[in-house]
DNA sequence: TTGTCTGCAAACACTTTGCACTTTT
DNA sequence: AAAAGTGCAAAGTGTTTGCAGACAA
């Protein structure tokens, strides 16, 4: 798994760029850096943090400069870059959504099942847990995946205005 | 949502058997008690706890009565069955895994990416996270879903090339 | 040049749906 | 008899693949 060759939390300094990440990932395996996977790539680093292939596909051709790949290119670029350890997939509702995962901390989320948006977050305690019952399986964890699914302060119809936006 | 009537870790007890709680969530809704309904009924509770729709359509047509019902019926009962709080159903790998959840305390799993198993187990403290993290935010968690990935002491016993398994 | 990548269309795996006929109530 | 259920085939989703032409290295 892909772990940032450094982080903290203060100013959230990583020693290479995503782009720089991902070109690494491309050389050491004979890829070829093509136009296509960099606006990809330079796309998805620079916006949102949960999105779907679709979405990407969509919102490259909104570009101005008219950025653009077919959805089996952006499919396989996802793919790669989950590979490279730059984003995370998870299947929510029957497709794929993809989250960065490079520089930042792991957490898990809060699903709305109304609005469906996520919510991030994060505990020390669930970690210590997920090693322990792991451990106590004989079972070596590689990852984890938590979700917590519900309905948001907003859907309940709680007026006040709360924030929406948590990061971790 | 259903809740078991009643439940006791020492003895297992529970009111209603699987089959009247499904006739009484059919009834309820005037919806009918089919061959077909009862059969795949009867089957699930009998056998494994986790299992997919294209298994159980293979298992039914093995059953020396030749039960079977065609593929349609047996999503459409699948569906019936979780909402009528029998089965859980959860994404592996792009299918629906169902287990059972009537009679059976929470869990969660460890999922083994090797030979795709999976292990159950539980905690007392995880909900207790679960429950702090949503109060955190306003927000009502009806259910969560915590699955540890890795790898299982058997396949990690068995000495073989260290193959990745991604897909998700 | 050499071999990878792209885009297109078609293929895919899983699941759902339209509809005429069958079965439960 | 009335109403709901079933099975078949076909249609959907979201995602992947075969291949010929396009393009990095």
């Amino acid at each position: 798994m892909g772990v940032p060759a450094d982080f903290s939390l203060g100013e959230a300094v990583v020693a290479m760029t995503p782009r720089e990440r991902f070109e690494e990932f491309l050389q050491t395996r004979g890829k070829r850096i093509t136009r296509q996977r960099r606006m990809i790539v330079e796309h998805v680093v620079g916006h949102h943090e949960h999105f779907d292939a679709e979405q990407l596909l969509t919102d490259l051709r909104k570009t101005p400069e008219g950025a653009q790949a077919s959805r089996p290119t952006v499919y396989r670029t996802l793919t790669e870059m989950v590979d490279a350890g730059l984003l995370k997939k998870m299947v929510l509702g029957g497709r794929s959504v993809y989250e960065h995962d490079y520089g930042y901390p792991q957490h898990d989320h809060l699903h709305c099942t109304s609005c469906q948006s996520l919510i991030e977050f994060s505990s020390d305690e669930l970690v210590r847990i997920r090693d322990a019952v792991a451990a106590q399986h004989q079972f070596r964890a590689q990852s984890h995946r938590l979700i917590i699914s519900g309905m948001c302060a907003q859907c309940r119809g709680t007026r006040s205005k709360s924030r929406h936006q948590d990061r971790v």
